[in-house]
Parts: C-alpha cells; structure tokens; sequence
DNA sequence: CTGTTAGCGCGTTCAC
DNA sequence: GTGAACGCGCTAACAG
C-alpha cells in the first residue's frame, strides 16, 4: 500500500484524520472528498472510487462538529418526549427509529419530564443544534416556547395530539373525541355509575376527562364523585389502589374510564382479587391499547391509538420537508382511534392440558 | 437600552448571536467571555455580572459545534442500548436521566436493535463527536467495536452485565447466577418438570438458560423438551402462545422459568384462561421484576434486577472520571439480584365492596 | 467536473 | 485578571 496505509498514531493517541489526509492520498483537493461525500453525482466515476478506497483505508469518519460549524446545518432530527419510558411513547419512538433508519438522519431524543419548563430548555438546547427537523409532543408549549419555534428555520411536527393552531405540521388526534367515544361505548353498553380513573393531570388527559364528563353529563350520568387522580405518574400499581379506594367510596361503580392501560391492567387485577366478575359487574376500559391487553384475562377494552404509524409518519413528514422544502404537504393529519371492545374467551369447562 | 439590545434580523431570519457580539457589548474581548461561561473563578465579579446580564439581554446561546470543534471535547455522554423501547431499559434510561440531570452533562441515545452491527456503526457515529463519555450495553461487543472502545480516550462503561474483561468500567450482574437462583427456588418448591420459557436468545438469554439448565442437570431435571425459544422479540402476547405451545407438547410441566416478565404476564394470562391452579399446577416466575409483577393477580415470583441503580450509578461512575480522571475507582460493580418469590393475596371469600 | 479562497464560532496558547 | 493571534475540520461561493 501506499505510503500512509493506516492512521497514524502520535504518542500512542490516534491522530485524527481529516478530509486533508484523504485529498492528499487521493491526489486531489479537499473541497472534492467533500464533494464526492455530499453529492457524489458532481464528481467523476473514478474520482468517486478512489476517494471511497482511500477512506477506507485510513478510516476515515467526517467532524460532525466541523460539518456543523461550516454549514450552519446538521443530520440531526430532534424529538421532545415527554417520558422517554413510557410504554404509550415507546411505540411512537419505534415507529420514529424504524422510519429514520433509511436515511442519513440522527434522531436525538429529549426527555422534559411533563415539565413545559424543561421542555424550554431541551428547545433551547435543540435549537442550537441547528437541527434539520424536530418533534415535539402535544399543543401546550410554553408562549415562550411557542416563540422560539416558530422563529426556527427547520420543520417541526407536533405529535400526539391534534389542534387549530399548528405550528408548522401536527399529526395525532383528540383525545377529547376519543374520551367521548368510549364513554359513549361503556353507557351503551348499561353503564349507569360511570367513574374515571387518572393519575398525573397532563393536558392530553384533561382533554380526555372532558370527554369524559360531557358525554356522562349528556346521559345524565356524571357524578365528580366518581373521579380519582393522584400527581404521580401512572403505574400498574397505582391503578391497583386507586381504584380501591374509590370503590370502597363509591361501591354503585359499574364502569371504569381509565387514563391508560396502565392503570386499567391495575384495577383488573383489584377486582379479580376481589372477586369482581368482570364486565358484568364492572367494566374497565383502558386506553392507548398497549400490547398486552388483547391477551389479557380477562381481556380489557381499550382505546387503540396509532401510535407507531404516527411516531414512523411524523419523521417522514420531516424528511419529505427537509428534502424538499417547497413541497406543499398536508399540514394536519388526524389519524383517529379505535375503540377495542373485548370479552373473554377462557374456556367455561375445567381445565385443560392434563 | 444599548445600540444593540437584541437579536437583530436580517430579511426575516435571526442572525446569530455570538460570543463576539456579547463581548462587543460588555466592552471586553471574546476570550473573556468564553471564559466567564466556562471558568468563572477566572473571571472579576463585575465583570461576570455584567457579562451574564449582556448573555441574557441578547439571548446568546453557545455554539456546540464550534465549542466541539475548537476544543477537542463535548458534553454528550453517548448511550448504547439494545432497544430504548423495552421496558427493561426504561428503567435503567429512568435512572440514568436522574443522574445527568444535576450535571452540565447531556444523554446521548443510541438504538441498537441488538445488533453487533448496528452497535459497531452507532459507535463510529458516537465516537466521531468526540463524546465525554460513553455507556454501552453488555459484554458482547464485535472484535472491531472492542477496539474502537479501547482506543478511544474517553471513560466507558459496560452496563447490565459483570464479566472478565471489562474495556474500562461496568456495572451488572450475573446473569448465570441470578436464572440458576431462580431455578434453585423452584426445585426448592417442588418442581420435577421445569421449564425455561425465552423468546430471541440474545447473548443474556443465553447466558441465563445456561444458569438454567446447569442448575436443572444437577438436580437430574433437566430435559431440553422443555425448552422453547423464537427469534422474535418478548411481547405478553408471545408469552401466552409460546406456552399454549410447549404445554400441549409437555403436559407434565409443573414450572416455567421466563426469560423476562412480559413472557411470565403472557404465560399468567394463558393458564388463567386454562384454570390452571397458580402456583398449586403451575408456578411461575419472571425475570426482572417489572413494578407490575407485584400487583398482577395472581401475583408472579420474579428476579428482581437494581435496573434503576444501574442506569443511575453508570453515569455517575462516568462523570467522576470525566471530572476526575487520574482518580482510582472501582472498575467493575456487581449489583446482585434478588429472587422475589409471591403468593397471592387474593381474599378467599366472596367478592368485596358492594 | 475540479480548485481557490475565505470563514463558520469558539478555545488554546501564549503574552501582558 | 485579561487579550491577540491562530487554528480546529469542514463547506459556501465563486472561479475556471
């Protein structure tokens, strides 16, 4: 090999290797690695192939932080979650890696904790990233947040939630509408003491308590008295004991709005404890229809929310704006919601398998 | 105010604002500045004083690339994790997340899909921006990543697993000893027909049925009948059809050792539905002790793994070497694992509350 | 298709 | 305690 095979080391640490390095092996100048980098259909075949070798062969891996500063752009799509571990954002975050993985897009996510306060911060963060596209979730940023974005120079999507005034693109749903419908769904179904189980009052969860309420006040069936929440987050467990401490209170209850499957799977497995027959003595009804729930027993009715499609769709809303930034795109996709209803299917005979 | 009080725009775009511009208007020189930001000590109190209120006024925010680029070094602590949305990793990001949190420190994520391959081109991506520190998942690394890990100059730490030779840090436990406790407990109970229940064998799957089945010959009850794996990924879903599987081939199964506890909540569901008797016919027990294997009813027995400390405790090893390199620390951190074993709790009675 | 020149915004290294 | 000069690695804008 030539005169140079490999990267050099001084004192023992790997002298990093620049584009300079390749040009120089290569026989060319700087600025056409870079070319043939970026966009290598305005560089010769054989131009391409050599400079790809001599790459190869020193190892050599572009300053993202060089890039950056010359081009005033990066590769980078930020993501504002509110709880990177929460079951209901871990599928929107698959469906966002698996449509980020074709192309030469970076996902960097940030965690604000439910916390609008924190969420100005990552923004600030975020923004001076020079991000090529962000996600942010929900409709109820800070004014000052609201500000800064719509100040940025990239395209934003705002994810989970539907609303009138977009900031750029919004893709999710109401959760109002959803609410609404399963209530709908447990009153026909007979419910007369319908209650609704919370936990942390985010907004989204407000809007679905309004849903909620309305719905039973329409029927004539709302009572505040049936409402429970706490400011932790949602647990399994909380679900638990929430709902034993509101039906030792409001023992009519015959039907459950949870907030989430959560707490849903939580108080199935306080009235089976209990011995509760369910649905026929209390329904539940979950939402967000985690995984889980259609295997459950007995299985839970659950809200189904496209959380995938829409995590996978609001990156490709992005990388379609980025690309082309004149492009006209519809600005609002509403992707709706399902409500699931279940029943059990055990076997009503003894047991089987032995 | 000023000649300048803020961030002037030019055709609609907002111009940077740089440190030149904040040192322009306190009347100093950029260095100055810079170093008011980064060492204080350094600086005259007036000075700061003066300096931060022109930062505010003008809404300066650093550049990090141009920070990257001049000096060599950025804040970004990068993180290597097989898949950021299984549950298992939520509790150790939680964890982590709390640990970067009070410090000037920043969470870089990286999503492996439990591939050596995608783990090897994240680590290229993450070393290119020179990050101040790196976590990465287990032990497994590909001989090319191993010596990317190894030459590079900043503190690592190998997480969810202890082994022999660590590149730098880790902190973990034994997988072997936690499946072979586990297995202990329920040939301790009485099992005769143990079984082990996985779903993709990764290199810890492995390594647990390993603790399994050593454990399972030594009481001369091991049978490999008993086994059952698919190269998919855990659900609950899964869970419940794996075992429908192995029970109709292998009636006389009287334990289930699952690989995590989403495959323990499936298998639950799927014996309820069977009327099976819980742990009369059938015990069960998970692996990891998820928040809701407590409250599941009939409650499950688990392995509890210190997920949470682990995340927590990673960055914290981290940043004391990033803070303090030539300090001696522990290089390697066995966290142990408890096996939690539960009964139900259920009221033998009739149903409660109404 | 390829090269030249200039500079992105900041930190390092020395000087004072 | 503060400042001047230089360069980090790359790309934009223009030239050929």
């Amino acid at each position: 090999m030539g005169e140079n095979g490999s990267p050099e080391r001084l004192g023992g640490s790997v002298r990093k290797v620049t584009l300079a390095d390749v040009a120089a092996k290569v026989g060319v100048s700087a600025i056409t690695v870079s070319r043939a980098l970026r966009s290598p259909e305005k560089v010769s075949k054989t131009l391409q192939r050599k400079i790809k070798k001599a790459i190869a062969d020193l190892g050599y891996v572009p300053d993202p932080a060089a890039r950056a500063l010359a081009s005033g752009r990066t590769n980078v799509i930020g993501v504002l979650i509110p709880s990177v571990t929460n079951n209901v954002f871990s599928d929107v975050m698959r469906g966002m890696y698996e449509a980020i993985e074709p192309t030469t897009f970076d996902l960097q996510l940030g965690n604000t904790r439910y916390s609008p306060l924190m969420e100005e911060d990552l923004l600030k963060v975020f923004l001076s990233q020079k991000p090529a596209g962000l996600v942010i979730t929900g409709i109820d940023q800070s004014k000052t947040a609201r500000t800064m974005l719509q100040s940025a120079t990239c395209p934003i999507v705002q994810i989970m939630e539907t609303g009138p005034n977009p900031i750029d693109m919004m893709i999710g749903f109401s959760h109002y509408d959803a609410a609404a419908a399963a209530t709908t769904h447990l009153i026909d179904a007979g419910s007369r003491f319908p209650a609704f189980v919370g936990a942390r009052m985010d907004p989204r969860t407000q809007r679905r308590f309004a849903g909620f309420k309305d719905t039973c006040e329409r029927a004539g069936v709302f009572s505040r008295e049936r409402l429970i929440t706490t400011p932790e987050p949602s647990t399994v467990t909380l679900g638990a004991s929430l709902f034993a401490n509101l039906i030792s209170q409001q023992p009519e209850i015959d039907a459950v709005l949870c907030n989430n499957d959560d707490l849903a799977l939580g108080i199935l497995f306080e009235a089976q404890r209990r011995h509760m027959a369910i649905p026929e003595e209390l329904m539940i009804c979950g939402f967000n229809d985690l995984e889980m729930m259609a295997v459950a027993e007995p299985p839970v009715t659950s809200v189904r929310t496209h959380r995938h499609e829409m995590g996978r769709r609001s990156i490709e809303m992005l990388v379609r704006q980025i690309e082309n930034p004149d492009a006209e795109a519809s600005k609002i996709i509403d992707l709706g919601f399902d409500v699931i209803s279940r029943r059990s299917t055990a076997r009503r005979g003894p047991r089987l398998g032995s």
